[in-house]
RNA sequence: GGUCGCGUAGCCGAGCGGUUAGGCACAGCUCUGCAAAAGCUGCUACAGCGGUUCGAGUCCGCUCGCGACCUCCA
């Protein structure tokens, strides 16, 4: 088995991945803030973890997957009048801040449940969470590397910078941070610019708040994942993901409260999952151009043309490589429906081929070397940083091979025994265990379905045997103006899809 | 303004110095009573200009265009 390498944020380079317990690894994921509805932007992170998550347990780890929930609401902007983002919508929304809170957390995982991620192992909230925020915010005050001002306190960037490389991971030099940090209200409170809150105090209207030894208040928006991160990973874990936008200030933060309270880099790899974009810009509320989850699976938004089925989108991140870009397009979308559609067909096809001449010598033939070779490149594929956009173009190149054995334009036994059963293997091993695909067809039992059409297909055939085609193209005809599609098979059969 | 990244055929997108990526769309052919599906074939691109190299989407430089981060953000 080929050796994972990975993409590590921290040097910009691929590494080989070696996790610090042998057949363990500890993953961090920054999961969503819930005061407000996921939208397609966010899947992404979800789908490649979710990837990362199966293909580490793929090649035989154990894995530690750690997703928090941000619930306790952050401030809007750093320095300004400190507005908790989830008390402001409660507010307009008449909702209780827990209400809100349990309403978004909800309908995410109601989403992930739809894009068939697997759960986390962990799902801590920073909710649940104020003790070890504050025990690790004193800790940064004992250590000299985190001041209190009037009940708020700060992170001392400048001072880290002196012995750390602050800026490692997103590239950022100090002199600039310094030069370039927009001049906000409140920044008085701070001794630089650069620094960052820990703790925030709670000005009287707030409603989430928490006591604390500065008085009451609320966590920081980066202390909680290192809080949590520590307790359920240890002081150092392995691989810390999350989106692109996260690298600064968050993730670079994170590193710094971290290496100091607890003496170590809090993660050894950092992996970043790029943008989804929409008319080449980002999708993110600050440019109100998000699709939410729920509208895309109606399709009741003006810049969809129809609904999209889950498997649909996340089939469509996948055949992408995670740190490019992706665009939105419902002619992206539209393409990756189609592609999956016949992708599945085929692999349910599969399931039914056999060679009944397994004695055969056909090492030679060139299906058979093709297939092989297709097989063997997939490994290699997902070691090579989760390049799953490759891993479908190899299963793409098989589906007409598959279609070509079942309409006998290919002879039964142009692929081994051997070759087929490996392939039926991959194809499952792959598409569902990796990569999570499912089919599209509702899960509803059809059997009752299946025979009504069966014997509609009875006496659609007769009637082609008569050459009564008047009836069987009535039959065929009527059922696909409700959606029931008739297809006649090579051998005579009839099969059927609902659209 | 600073830092980083991207620009691949009609559209979406792999590619990390030498072979047809793949998907969708389109055209032709085969199969078919007709459809649909399927198979085969075709369309063969790397923003521009220089440079390195036997050989460059792939490395280097410059130019143009686009984006991300620097503010909550997946």
């Amino acid at each position: 088995m080929p050796v994972l390498h990975l993409y590590n944020s921290l040097h910009r380079k691929k590494e080989a991945f070696e996790p610090i317990t042998p057949g363990h690894v500890g993953l961090y994921v920054c999961g969503p803030t819930v005061s407000g509805e996921s939208h397609l932007g966010h899947a992404r992170p979800y789908i490649t973890f979710d990837v990362v998550n199966r293909y580490l347990q793929h090649l035989g780890y154990r894995v530690r997957y750690v997703r928090n929930i941000t619930d306790a609401g952050h401030f809007e902007e750093e320095g300004r009048e400190a507005e908790d983002k989830v008390a402001e919508k409660a507010k307009l929304e008449q909702l209780e801040p827990m209400e809100l809170v349990h309403k978004y957390t909800s309908l995410f995982h109601k989403g992930m449940h739809l894009f068939n991620t697997l759960e986390p192992s962990i799902e801590p909230t920073a909710t649940g969470h104020i003790i070890e925020q504050i025990t690790m915010i004193e800790g940064l005050i004992a250590k000299g590397y985190a001041y209190e001002v009037n009940g708020s306190v700060y992170f001392d960037v400048k001072k880290y910078a002196e012995g750390h490389n602050y800026g490692e991971l997103s590239g950022r030099v100090m002199e600039d941070l310094l030069e370039t940090t927009r001049e906000l209200e409140g920044q008085d409170e701070k001794r630089n610019k650069v620094d960052f809150a820990l703790w925030k105090a709670a000005p009287p209207q707030h409603i989430m708040r928490w006591k604390s030894p500065w008085g009451e208040g609320f966590p920081g928006w980066h202390i909680e994942c290192s809080a949590m991160s520590a307790k359920y990973l240890g002081t150092q874990f392995d691989i810390h993901g999350g989106g692109m936008d996260l690298q600064f200030p968050h993730h670079e933060s994170e590193i710094a409260q971290s290496t100091i309270a607890h003496g170590c880099a809090p993660a050894r790899y950092w992996m970043h999952n790029n943008m989804i974009t929409i008319n080449g810009k980002k999708m993110g509320k600050s440019y109100n151009n998000v699709i939410k989850l729920s509208e895309l699976f109606s399709g009741n938004h003006p810049m969809l043309e129809q609904a999209y089925h889950p498997m649909v989108v996340r089939f469509y991140i996948l055949q992408t490589h995670y740190r490019s870009t992706l665009d939105f397009s419902n002619e992206a979308l539209q393409a990756s429906e189609k592609a999956l559609k016949r992708l599945w067909e085929a692999k349910e096809e599969l399931q039914k081929l056999t060679n009944e001449s397994p004695v055969t010598d056909n090492s030679t033939s060139d299906a058979e070397q093709k297939v092989v070779k297709l097989l063997g490149e997939l490994e290699g594929f997902m070691a090579d940083d989760f390049n799953t956009a490759q891993v479908l173009a190899n299963f793409f190149e098989m589906v007409p091979v598959i279609n070509a054995l079942k309409n006998g334009q290919l002879p039964k036994d142009a692929i081994s025994a051997a070759s087929l059963a490996q392939m039926k293997e991959s194809f499952t091993r792959y598409l569902e265990d990796i990569l999570g695909l499912q089919g599209m067809q509702q899960n509803t039992d059809s059997s009752k379905l299946d025979k009504v059409i069966a014997i509609l297909g009875d006496i659609r055939r007769d009637a082609r045997k008569r050459k009564d085609f008047a009836t069987s193209d009535a039959i065929r005809d009527k059922l696909a103006q409700d959606g029931i599609l008739l297809k006649d098979e090579k051998d005579g059969s009839v099969s059927y899809t609902l659209q």
